[in-house]
DNA sequence: ATGAAAGCGCTAACAG
DNA sequence: CTGTTAGCGCTTTCAT
């Protein structure tokens, strides 16, 4: 009985013949260990939980994806959960789900940072788009995206920018603002801004007419969602864009880059930054780092420009105006 | 001890004070009963297990959207896998999951048939968009949408018409394929076919010159990812589609709405669809019906026609030609 | 209506 | 190296 137990959770502890014998007889039977059971005695499930502001946006399935992926590698099984856009769900999925996994990908949390401080210590926590203070983080470097959006709408001559702004508490969206901003105080850009605005592709579409009442000639949206309902009721609105494709999007949304016009995208990598964040998990609980370590992860996000992979024309090139009714 | 048991799993057999008092002490302590220890006991785990072909693939999103939603409505969690487009790992995972869940919502099968009908009555299992005697099924009526679609086509005075065929062993695929053959040939148009491709937007990229080629005046693609890829493709290539927009992709997915031109699509309730099923598998799980009955549950799909509520224009009104070069 | 006791399937500590 | 024993936290007879 015990032997059984030792063949598969410590095959170094048992003779190399007996292993072999035990290890057929399971197969031979059908024979799987109760996870239940183990669970009981040495306290951990071998399952991992995913919990995410909204099911229905893409970028947490690119998220959940890599979590995925990379957790049945390593023979975990992955918990979701959709926490609604609310801080009072998110906290309850927590303590639901915290019984049944070993940890928590807590993904773009929409919960104030004094809660998440105060977390148990058990199950282990791994945020994703999120920084506290002492809790290890996975996130994208928006920043840096934003940097070489504006970089790029520059050297097109572009100087007065709109960012049409995301959920009103979400720390992306503070992130991807306070990128943008610095980044056009370096070019003696101007920033407007619109929103807040939910991150889909409806919110777009409404505030297409308030984004042209600005008068800015280059638009960056939250994200892609946003960015694509923008352009669509443009098109609607058979308004031309004669300074050249100037609505930016951020995320990675692969369905987003088929949308024609070709859309301009600051590209995260969702995916990996999901195995990203499993992996640390996975390292944490099985101590390959000290549990409760707030280092942090930044994967780099970057501009993809469609349509053309040549660098953009010099300032001189084209004096963009105000977008314009055909 | 035992009593606390029974306050919270058969409130009937405790004396309402006793209870209450129970309940109250638990909540003052934060107690909340261990899942594996009571499914230790029970068999059973409060857990069901969704397993897709392809998480990359945004119907599934959608289907896994739904589950998740109705899932945590009756309390709950749920395991997602995913069974990258092979039978054999699907396999693997119905093993793996079946000791962790109640029950499975099996996606889009790839099993062969007799292998989905020699599978234990435990976790009970649902399918959805696969058919097989016996088993429970949720489906959606592919082959109506494929008629309501040709019905358009064939008023537009299309007689050509060229189907981009899916994964060659997708049981959806067939539906679909025999749906518009039947269709088809009530109205009197001849069916081409390409294909096999990946239901991917890179596939209809790809496959775009071989739909020219093959002078068919109207495409039906499987999913609306293959459609986007082949519309985004001719745009690129500079076609017009003189006889009117006359490519139509199949599912449901939201983004793909997005696409200027407008697609038209033949909608699958998708989200609905994944509710459906978890729905089934409670019911059965709860034993409000009989187990492993096999009963389909059949939900329409619908043509919609982007950029117009009017019906299409009469036959006669228009005659269309091949594709050709602007 | 409640308490006592057995045992679900497993692993950990301890003998042998 | 392997067998024996106890007990993880709960539910479920069976008594009371």
């Amino acid at each position: 009985m015990a032997t059984v137990s030792r063949s598969f959770t410590a095959p170094q502890t048992v003779r190399e013949t007996t292993r072999r014998g035990v290890l057929q007889a399971a197969a031979d039977l059908g024979y799987q260990p109760n996870r239940a059971a183990r669970g009981l005695i040495t306290g951990r499930t071998g399952n991992v939980g995913v919990i995410v502001p909204d099911l229905g946006n893409p970028y947490f399935h690119a998220v959940l994806q890599g979590v995925q992926t990379r957790a049945r590698e390593a023979d975990y099984a992955v918990f979701v959960a959709d926490g609604r856009e609310s801080a009072a769900e998110e906290d309850a999925l927590i303590g639901a789900l915290s019984k049944q996994v070993d940890g928590i990908v807590l993904c773009s949390s929409r919960l104030p940072p004094a809660r998440l401080a105060a977390l148990e210590p058990t199950p282990t926590v791994v945020l994703l788009n999120r920084r506290v203070p002492g809790l290890p983080t996975v996130n994208v470097d928006s920043a840096g995206g934003m940097r070489q959006a504006v970089d790029h709408l520059a050297a097109l001559g572009h100087v007065r920018i709109v960012f049409v702004s995301g959920p009103r508490h979400s720390w992306s969206n503070q992130q991807r603002l306070r990128g943008l901003r610095a980044a056009a105080r370096a070019h003696g850009c101007e920033v407007l801004t619109i929103g807040p605005v939910a991150p889909q592709f409806d919110s777009g579409v409404e505030a297409a007419e308030r984004v042209l009442s600005t008068g800015a000639t280059a638009v960056l949206a939250y994200n892609d969602l946003v960015a694509v309902g923008i352009l669509s009721r443009l098109a609607e609105l058979k308004i031309t864009v004669p300074g050249g494709l100037s609505v930016i999007g951020f995320d990675d949304i692969p369905l987003a880059a088929m949308v024609t016009p070709p859309l301009t995208t600051v590209a995260a990598p969702t995916v990996l930054a999901g195995q990203t964040a499993v992996q640390a998990l996975l390292d944490r609980l099985e101590h390959r780092r000290q549990p409760l370590t707030g280092e942090v992860r930044t994967l780099p996000a970057t501009l993809v420009v469609r349509g053309s992979t040549a660098p953009p024309a010099p300032a001189a090139a084209r004096t963009p105006r105000s977008l314009q009714r055909a």
